[in-house]
DNA sequence: GACAATATACCGACCAGTCGGTATACTTTC
DNA sequence: GAAAGTATACCGACTGGTCGGTATATTGTC
């Protein structure tokens, strides 16, 4: 009787621990036990470490393309809609994609394959985002100062309230339909 | 013979270890060998990993707070003076700083104790820059973007030609003067 | 001879990955 | 349609290596 899914249900426990343990101390025993699984098991259906963290990386690629496509229908036509979209969906209140991203990026930080990966979808994003016709360095600034705000937040550093938090967002986008009305 | 003082020397070679294999790699055999010192020597001045780990991090913030007092000189007094002058070092051309600024913070992010130093520093230092009277979101909308762009060029992130780069500092710093000037 | 500084040898924990094996299902062949 | 063969999924013990930290000597200096 196959499960739903073993890699899936695999990647979950991974996720899990994780979660409890941050991405640097996750070992494939702690994953195995988790799972349900033996190590064996688990090595069967990802014969590397990398190729599990690479799996990990994936989903949570896909989850942030889900959350942000949702978003894009809330948001107005207009040159600034991806951007507003992208900020949105990285300021947004997904929390453990949000948890799990820092970990996994402070993991891939130290290998050049797995960071490649989100390089990419990065950049990918990161275009559509500044290809709209609008003012390219302003644009640029405010989807930096996003993940600038992302990470300090994710890593503790950000000393703003959430009310602050608002506000900024707010200034963001208000910045962006600047950005807008300037451009007509 | 006590050499000009063995801790420096030691972290010194820390550092060496630390730019050639990133700061996860940093075994303390390693920074033994490297610093012409037995395992034992190191454990003598440094009796943890993780003492060796803060002295770096001591250094580290020294090396920024001295690049932005240099920095400060050259820039006219203004309410912005001072976020000119983080976001200058900031994104200035201390290369080695950044290095192993990164290094060091991917191994901090997994330990909250040699977090918090780094944590506290930042907060002082962007409460310096957003304390002076400007437009609160705007600035530091600014700042963040600055830390965005920083890491984002450590990870390897950025798209940005140097040119880029570049046109995006100017427009940061013109940013910082038009909000001095809507405040007067 | 006391104390600071440095050396050598070693321990125990952890961990990625290997390997030989088992159990079950699906397929082929006669 | 039963036996033989094969692929899938999984198990758990083991290995080789790394690394932080300890224990204990040895040397140099005042």
């Amino acid at each position: 009787m196959p499960r739903q899914s073993s890699k899936d249900h695999i990647i979950d426990a991974a996720e899990g621990v994780v979660l409890e343990k941050g991405a640097a101390h996750m070992s494939l025993d702690m994953v195995a036990r988790k799972a349900g699984v033996s190590k064996g098991g688990l090595m069967y259906h990802f014969p590397t470490k990398k190729s599990l963290l690479q799996a990990m990386i994936g989903r949570l690629v896909m989850q942030f393309y889900t959350d942000r496509t949702a978003l894009l229908e809330k948001i107005k036509p207009g040159p600034g809609r991806m951007l507003k979209a992208g900020i949105l969906t990285a300021l947004g209140p997904n929390e453990k994609r949000d948890r799990m991203g820092l970990s996994i990026l402070v993991v891939a930080a130290n290998d050049p394959e797995l960071l490649k990966c989100l390089k990419d979808v990065h950049r990918e994003h990161l275009k559509e985002m500044t290809d709209s016709g609008l003012d390219f360095e302003r644009a640029a600034i405010i989807s930096l100062a996003a993940d600038g705000l992302m990470l300090s937040e994710l890593l503790g550093f950000s000393p703003y309230s959430p009310a602050q938090k608002k506000k900024v967002r707010d200034t963001m986008i208000r910045m962006i339909e600047e950005l807008e009305a300037g451009k007509k």
